[in-house]
DNA sequence: TCAAAAGTGTTGACTTTACACCCATGA
DNA sequence: TCATGGGTGTAAAGTCAACACTTTTGA
């Protein structure tokens, strides 16, 4: 940012530049989470009822205001923290929100994350509010314009999951390539056949194989498996692919 | 964006929560353009120098704050049409930045964009603070986080080009398959195989045969091209592929 | 006639898809 | 013994990478 615009090079300091500017310091900015799991073979957000008159029964993103002296991301591992209880959280910035009008409270611009996490591990923090975990293919309506912001994530998602060992953060430590490719199969929203499936899992070299059987299964039971560990991390990074 | 956290259902008013919200209202928001050109078979991004004493005689890019009444993505269209006359200019959001301490003068979470533009359309509007065109690969150090935000945007715009005709808005609009694949490899830095990149350009079905030659060459002239008319198009949005 | 780039196909390696059978386990 | 999912291989189609020669034009 340089508001150099027009004035003859002219060195300011960055103190006067900031009297100068007091008049724009009327945005608020918020973060707002995608807060994802998995549970019975969905995909679900955490959601929690909008308190607002204007959006009554309807539901909204976690979010909240960024701030003053809070770095962005910082504000959306507070937002998961104060929620979920979790610290340790794949999370990723996808995208930043600002028509003029999108909050009916005044301006505020909004920058959107999405969250990764075992629903199991979860013990949701103050239970009020209706804040529950909602399956994404049941959602028509929200508050705000945060359907939009979830389908915006979901789209990342959904690019993301076959190039980056993202999804794991979704799934206890342990699991069968059956629960592994259900979840793929919920986050794509489509079908995949198993061979082909597990022949790219083997390909991608992802999973440390645990010589550990499934238990109480009603069934042959499958080996279990974890994502190697240098694969784990908190928040994603994308490499360049080379052409 | 909903801070209804531990408040027991209580619904208020949009207008009553901006109200008790005033303490946030303390941050500023700018956007900042990472504004990319063509020419001479390298790729260049216009740069003014810094008017902060903090950063004497580095460079920043072109940003400005987002004004209280003014949507975000229309700021960034603002900074494209004061600096370079341009409008209908391909533009695409790529992340926000807002580490606390990234601006000197306060609080700045700036949002950054990339513009694509031929840059002979381009009659730099006012000339000062050393306004013009440095080629990408010869930067090391600017003012701010620019440096970041840059590399942030090259990269974002290296993962594109394959998958999505963009890069034609660097280009005038008749050109050759040289041309084209001249600056695919200044974009990703690398040698292309000329066989297999008009290969690949017949399958994606981007280009629109105009039955013209070059002229003025000193070689024997190549056919012209041009991107076909529906591809065109102002900003960025993505497609998920299928799995 | 020379220099420079245009234009053009094939092969081998690899990747992706489609598809079916036997096996191990728990009920 | 039955139901359920575990586990596995192959062939055909498609994609990708490497590679060289002839043609056209301007100088």
């Amino acid at each position: 940012m340089d508001r150099s615009m027009g004035n003859k090079s002219l060195l300011k300091t960055a103190e006067a530049e900031k009297i100068s500017h007091l008049d724009y310091f009327k945005i608020a900015i918020s973060v707002d989470c995608v807060i994802l799991g998995y549970e019975q073979q969905e995909l679900k957000v955490l959601l929690i009822k909008s308190d607002l008159k204007e959006f009554s029964n309807l539901y909204s993103l976690l979010g909240d205001l960024v701030n003053p002296d809070e770095d962005l991301d910082a504000a959306s591992y507070r937002i998961l923290r104060e929620r979920t209880g979790l610290d340790d959280i794949f999370l990723q910035q996808v995208h930043t929100f600002g028509t003029i009008n999108r909050h009916p409270s005044g301006r505020v611009i909004t920058t959107a994350y999405f969250a990764l996490l075992d629903i199991n591990n979860v013990k949701l923090k103050i239970n009020n509010n209706h804040l529950h975990w909602h399956p994404v293919n049941d959602i028509k309506k929200m508050a705000f314009d945060h359907k939009t912001i979830l389908d915006t994530c979901l789209h990342r998602l959904r690019e993301q999951v076959m190039e980056h060992p993202v999804v794991f953060n979704l799934l206890p430590e342990k699991f069968s390539l059956r629960e592994l490719q259900e979840l793929y199969e919920a986050i794509l929203n489509t079908e995949l056949d198993r061979r082909n499936f597990r022949k790219k899992m083997a390909i991608k070299d992802w999973l440390h194989d645990l010589d550990e059987m499934e238990v109480d299964v009603p069934h042959r039971p499958g080996k279990l498996y974890k994502l190697k560990t240098v694969l784990r991390k908190k928040s994603g990074q994308k490499k360049v692919e080379k052409v």
